[in-house]
DNA sequence: TGTTTTCCATACGCTACCGTATGCTTTTCC
DNA sequence: GGAAAAGCATACGGTAGCGTATGGAAAACA
């Protein structure tokens, strides 16, 4: 009992601080595989998520895997599920309507796509997108996270003034552009991108 | 020699026609492995394209395969040269300016591709591009097909009266939207999607 | 017609996976 | 401190895939 605080102190410092007293038992790492199997997923795509593989990544054996999940597509539904509820928050702290702001906040919404900073989003955004070419529940998620996308910027289209049936077509507009963007291969198209993503920003937006 | 006829008869109505006399040796099967290779890739993307699964679409066995190409990335090679010429030759079909009519060529180069008929092109399409992410070979591919598509585009909007900077950014703009729109999900954002993709063309096409 | 070239089948070794079974070690709980 | 549970390692059987080796059949050629 005396070196109970010797004892916190080892665990506070320890990689897998185990679950506290007084928790609701077995609750522990799940998530933390599922952050490695997203971030496998955002490079090598669904087919490159390998359940040894990423056993490896975190430094254990697949026998740890196979005590938290019941097999490799528990895995994926549970990657889908933490994606779909990232993505949802995501947008709405994007496009939280602060009255008044409508066109600079979608404008930010273009740019914080492009941006070099969350490549890392883009490529899983795409893994995803790929996966849902091929899978049913990812293309559910899909789904899903698209439609509320596009409800959200609609609102803000509406918000700055458009009709119901414009700002529909914008908000795809927009966010397709986005994605099929981050699809191509443009980068000696020209010597200021940075004015053609501007104009198109504009195009998408403006009027 | 009196059964000649006979036996080009056979021939022509075999699976198989072997090759012609009087003609260079060496040269029959590689496409029809290409193609089919293709079909593949549009189905599974290029993870899913297995010398094994390849042949048995094929009816043969792998001992076939490895007889026509080094190993498996020759295939992948084969695929992409011949991807690349078909849609290059495919642009130049689409954008064949009529002068006059840029914008209704326009309108028929984005129409072209959201068309459900082919639908097997733009899996295709998104199968390389994807294949691309994590491969240079088809990533310098991909950009090959698009500096020479986006080019082809900015000439029509140039021939329509735009300024080469509105040009070049409606050219990228709309083939963003072409290939954005084929990787969301929003078949139930609005009744109407027809008119919805109407809007959009006009917005990126118009003025 | 016989030889050479084309084209393909079969069999093999090897690697990367998946999922299961079983046991060891560390926590947790009493 | 000892039982029970949690967390992980090791070993196994099984499938799918790559590339090679080798032989056989069919076509082309002479």
């Amino acid at each position: 009992m005396e070196n109970k605080p010797v004892k916190s102190l080892i665990k506070s410092s320890s990689v897998k601080p185990r679950k506290r007293a007084a928790v609701a038992r077995t609750q522990l790492d799940p998530e933390r595989w599922v952050d490695e199997a997203i971030d496998v997923l955002a490079k090598e795509g669904v087919t490159g998520l390998r359940v040894e593989v990423l056993a490896k990544r975190c430094g254990v054996t697949k026998g740890s895997f196979y005590w938290h999940f019941k097999d490799r597509q528990a895995l994926l539904d549970a990657v889908l599920e933490q994606w779909k509820i990232g993505r949802i928050r995501d947008i709405e702290k994007t496009t939280a309507v602060t009255a008044g702001d409508e066109q600079q906040q979608l404008r930010y919404a273009i740019e914080v796509y492009g941006a070099s900073r969350n490549q890392k989003g883009m490529s899983i955004e795409l893994a995803v997108r790929d996966w849902a070419r091929h899978d049913a529940r990812a293309a559910a998620v899909v789904e899903a996270v698209d439609l509320y996308r596009l409800e959200c910027t609609r609102k803000l289209f509406v918000a700055a003034g458009m009709s119901d049936a414009e700002a529909k077509s914008r908000s795809l507009l927009l966010y397709a552009c986005v994605f099929g963007l981050s699809l191509m291969h443009y980068a000696h198209f020209d010597n200021d991108l940075a004015q053609l993503k501007q104009r198109i920003a504009e195009r998408i937006i403006s009027r």
